[in-house]
RNA sequence: GGAGGAGUGGCAGAGCGGUCGAUCGCGCCGGUCUUGAAAACCGGAGAUGGGCAACCAUCCGUGGGUUCGAAUCCCACCUCCUCCGCCA
């Protein structure tokens, strides 16, 4: 959520970045005016509390023998003081939900504002591409959809997937499950050495962590629920880990904080029906490698940097080729400010997929889950990013289409080899 | 699943109907002393909302209730701890 003083002092930024995302910017004026009625209606309120609060003072002074007067009376218009405050009281509670209820307030209707860097666009066609890191394989041989690799080599099966759970799963054996294994561990291995401090979390979460990151209300068909529990299963790391502080003050020491974490994901994908269908790359459950800080205000940028570059070298590590994308106003992120994406290069479609998506989600998060540190004598909302680092079943996939030899077998990239026990290439007289 | 106990400010921990937004300690901040630091001593300091400010209101796990008045009494829920049972 945004802060309601920046709304109150600076309205017009907010509805040019209203504009820009495409959404309504009158939220911002309906919003402003149920403020108004906010601070008139709490003003009146305070001043008869503070009556009320007087009076019945007064009342035990007289009991105690410290005062004077007629408690009787004084009890009485005590009593009918509180009788007008209940139905004020109700008027106020009921502002309160038009402007602060998570699933109908108001203010949690309007996105984060964009960062003034980020290009103005209406749809991913505006997207700006910041660099491409590689050579596209382009083989003399045909390029193979990976799942048909995969199924050719004994490493993937959708169709048993589809015998224990239905469509949209995947089922990885021998050197292919290996790999997934691998490739997982690779990533989390990078991110610790290069600061990250790893995180097993719990991949059901409560009602309470999906709506301070801003799953629920709104995206509760994207999220499987466990029947007759009050659980979801996580659809990424980043839930759990941007909630480990919700609603703690934190010591400036304990910033940067820099959180990996290596878990399943799960995903409805409702509304995807048709897109995809085929493979790894769209399913209902995949393990994705989580990046997550907590930082200075100041440092957000450059962390957001930082955070990419980290992705980045996952795969360069994996010699994948890839390049950069920066999302547009019109495709960002409710969350976001900035976001970037890294897309890489699939030899059956020939194009750029995305694996990664990197956020700076400035305090909007962090003021939502009241999240705080101590920065001498004020507290304040650190920034928080997010990104992947990275997905792995796409990953996997990757690694299959552009490992693919002549000879059908698929090389892998040498920073592979020792976690798959020496082997070089799979599908060789496995 | 059964039986008890507990949830108070960064931490620890008093208070159990009215001068309690809350004692004391640790930690923190400022000062004195010191070449500097530590120790000692003196002082300061909770959070949120409204207000230019003085100040006012709200907050003692959460939500209701009783009362002129609730951290304190009653009810429900949540969480944690101990013991028993069950299980990985």
């Amino acid at each position: 959520m945004l802060d309601i003083k920046l709304i109150r002092q600076d309205p017009e930024s907010v509805r040019v970045a209203l504009r820009h995302r495409g959404d309504d910017p009158g939220k911002v004026d309906r919003l402003l005016e149920l403020d108004a009625e906010f601070r008139a209606l709490q003003a009146r309120i305070d001043v008869m509390r503070q009556e009320r609060n007087h009076k019945s003072k007064t009342v035990g002074a007289i009991r105690t023998g410290r005062g004077e007067g007629d408690a009787e009376t004084l009890q009485a218009e005590v009593r009918a003081l509180g009788e007008t405050l209940a139905s004020m009281e109700a008027e106020l509670a009921e502002n309160q939900k038009a402007r602060l209820d998570p699933t109908e307030g108001l203010l949690y209707q309007i996105p984060n504002v964009p960062d003034p860097s980020v290009p103005v666009g209406a749809s991913e066609e505006d997207n700006l591409e910041v660099r491409r890191w590689g050579e596209p394989v382009s083989f003399p041989w045909p390029a193979q959809p990976h799942e048909d690799i995969g199924e050719r080599l004994g490493l993937l099966s959708t169709e048993v997937a589809t015998r224990l759970a239905g469509s949209r799963f995947v089922l990885l054996r021998a050197q292919g499950a290996r790999l997934e294994r691998a490739l997982l561990n690779l990533m989390l291995d990078l991110h610790v050495a290069n600061g990250y401090t790893e995180i097993l979390p719990p991949t059901l979460a409560n009602t309470e962590t999906l709506t301070a990151n801003g799953n629920l209300p709104k995206f509760k068909d994207q999220l499987f629920q466990i029947t007759d529990w009050p659980f979801y299963l996580i659809p990424t790391a980043e839930v759990p880990l941007t909630n480990m502080h919700r609603g703690e003050i934190l010591e400036a020491a304990q910033l940067p904080m820099n959180l990996t974490a290596g878990t399943s994901c799960f995903r409805s994908e409702a509304g995807a029906a048709g897109r995809d269908t085929k493979g790894m790359i769209r399913v209902h459950e995949f393990r994705k490698v989580e990046l997550v800080k907590l930082v200075a205000p100041e440092d957000g940028v450059a962390a957001l940097e930082g955070m990419v570059a980290d992705a980045e070298r996952v795969l360069q590590t994996l010699e994948l080729p890839y390049r950069v994308v920066q999302l547009c106003t019109g495709d960002l992120g409710f969350n976001s400010a900035i976001t970037y994406d890294l897309e890489v290069w699939f030899p059956s479609q020939g194009k750029y997929r995305e694996i990664s998506s990197c956020s700076l989600c400035t305090d909007f998060q962090t003021r939502r889950g009241q999240t705080r540190y101590r920065d001498g004598d004020q507290l304040r909302h650190p920034y928080s990013l997010n990104g992947s680092g990275v997905a792995v079943g796409r990953c996997l996939a990757a690694v299959l289409e552009n490992g693919l030899q002549e000879d059908g077998t698929v090389r892998l990239p040498a920073a592979l080899v020792p976690y798959m026990g020496g082997h070089a290439v799979l599908g060789a007289g496995v």
